[in-house]
DNA sequence: TTGTAGGCGTTATCAC
DNA sequence: GTGATAACGCCTACAA
């Protein structure tokens, strides 16, 4: 009933019920053994009686720890993002770690912005996308000493950790598996690459590998794209008018890949008859488009889970968690084929395919 | 270079820097004009130069403003509620307000923990699914005075408020459009009821909607399935197995007509044909299906804007902001057609569709 | 218009 | 093992 005056209940108050002073029911909030088991009791239903909730600010301040982690992604709207934040939010929540969320639709001052925020609210940790990111903006975590977390990525800063893939090498898998089947002339319907590295490098990946492996550059047409289905219809619609004999296209996002499909369902190109339709995700659609999308899965839960453990895990530890590299992983659906002219040629073949072996 | 001690720049080092009080520093921070400009401008600038960022958790402390709003969803997974937390968050984000997120998995107890640790962290409001919840967590939010707000439901409690639409009446709705089509044998695969009123609502408003119309009870089957692809598949395979003569599936997701339908596609029943599927939330998915998806689409950025406006909102214009009722939307695509028996009759009538005008 | 001083609720550092 | 006491960094009467 005494209650030190209004508002809601603190500690001292606690303190006052169970008769002893705040340092020891602090102790005993914070798990502190030194405390006789009688006066622990009470101190223990004192806080339940009274619905004690302690103040985070005041522990905060005091004690310099938030027990806040942040993240920022470009949107929720893409599900591969809303897979990493819930698995990412699910492990912190676990330590009693709440995440603070935000999205910066793509743009890197607003990401700095919203850094400043978390600085602000005492974030301990911060976590990110990609590795292209204003100066200030890792400059401001590294002085307030606050860890960063790269996903999507495998490029870390000098202090940060990297727990995403290789991008690059994801173009190169998705050009290796077209050209083995046959594909000589290829388009991309890429994310726009602008301030975008992962976007960039699944191109630079793709079409550096297909040059290597002797595919005239004039022969891969890349076409950037914002990640929504309609600009993946248009984009496919436009890679067939100017170039009507690809036969293989890559696409940098499932999104823009059921596009694809839908354009070529509505115009009558048979896929992987005519062409081939690789995606990127592995998001839930790839198995309901007709044909089933083949796509290249990114490993989202699992860098949600890899930049929480970096996070929870002590100071001292996480430098043997700073690039774990998760991969990606190649889904082969219904979506690719091998190229005509491959069929072709090998129809023209008098031995069938059982009798090479 | 004079700095009070180490650790990072503070109120006090920018004042010595400014050659000003801190309550002078303090003023100019917090947009008072009652500051001389020149004095003003040398804050400013020293604040600049000295990278300053505010401490929050003092900021708090003292000012009791957190700035901090939380929000608990069943799980990030289902795109819907991605949906609501995007608008959610982009709006609060415009004035400031940083978003907590976490996720419950549909269990009233989780999120009770997680609604204790949001007022602990001094969340000023709290964005909640649906209208079932522990009595201790809204109490909780009561005595500390935290407004809340109920999304996906109309249902408001006695101090809160709720953003969503009427579940009931999507039930209504659904099952109008399904027996004017003639369907007189239909099937729900609704959500799992248990804890989850709006799933419970819309099952209500289904069956008893077609009660209504006299479809006898035995003739509506109801199964309940997580919200799952393969769950969706299953369970319209069950329900056809126990069923066979249904003609026509209401879907609590689009998640669970999408597996419906691909059970459909491969068993070789015609959809719409043999079996119209309609499915609910209109999800980005629902446009790719084969054939597309006739679904309602429930106002997820919608809502996610309401309840951003309701916590901006001066507490004293919050009434007006309470009850706002988006409304779902039925979106007719090409998985839903007039049942066989009807069109039978109808067919074996004389006269064209065109001659009855 | 500016400065001084006190305290927000908690935890850390001492004594006892 | 327990209790005073002093900060943590900031805001805000109030005084000047």
């Amino acid at each position: 009933m005494a209650k030190t005056n209004s508002g809601p209940t603190k500690l001292l108050d606690v303190a006052l019920r169970a008769q002893c002073s705040a340092a020891t029911v602090s102790r005993v909030l914070n798990g502190n053994r030194t405390v006789a088991p009688d006066i622990r009791d009470r101190v223990l239903r004192a806080a339940a009686d009274l619905a004690y909730v302690p103040n985070g600010s005041a522990k905060s301040l005091r004690s310099t720890k938030s027990r806040l982690a942040g993240a920022i992604i470009p949107t929720l709207d893409h599900a591969i993002y809303a897979a990493m934040i819930e698995s990412l939010q699910a492990r912190l929540s676990e330590r009693d770690i709440s995440l603070i969320l935000s999205t910066s639709l793509y743009d890197i001052d607003v990401e700095l912005e919203q850094i400043r925020l978390f600085v602000e609210r005492g974030a301990e940790a911060v976590v990110l996308v990609g590795a292209i990111h204003r100066a200030e903006a890792i400059k401001l975590l590294e002085r307030h000493n606050i860890p960063y977390v790269f996903t999507h990525t495998n490029q870390h800063g000098p202090k940060g950790a990297a727990v995403g893939f290789d991008n690059y090498q994801a173009g190169v898998i998705a050009a290796k598996f077209l050209f083995d089947l046959g594909h000589r002339r290829l388009g991309m319907l890429a994310g726009i690459t602008d301030n975008n590295d992962r976007a960039t490098a699944r191109v630079k990946g793709f079409t550096e590998t297909l040059a290597g492996l002797g595919v005239a550059r004039a022969a891969i047409s890349v076409i950037e794209l914002p990640y929504r289905i309609e600009e993946g219809r248009a984009g496919m619609q436009t890679l067939f008018e100017t170039v009507p004999h690809v036969t293989a296209v890559f696409c940098g996002s499932d999104i823009l890949a059921a596009g694809a499909l839908k354009y070529c369902n509505a115009a009558g190109i048979a896929v992987p008859g005519d062409v081939s339709v690789l995606g990127f995700d592995n998001h839930e659609l790839a198995g309901l488009t007709t044909p089933e999308l083949s796509t290249l899965e990114v490993p989202a839960k699992e860098m949600g889970r890899l930049a929480a453990d970096f996070i929870v895990a002590e100071p001292g530890q996480r430098i043997h968690l700073r690039q774990p590299q998760p991969e990606v992983r190649l889904v082969i659906r219904g979506s690719t084929g091998p190229s005509r002219a491959a069929t072709t040629a090998s129809d023209a073949e008098p031995a069938p395919p059982l009798a090479k072996r």
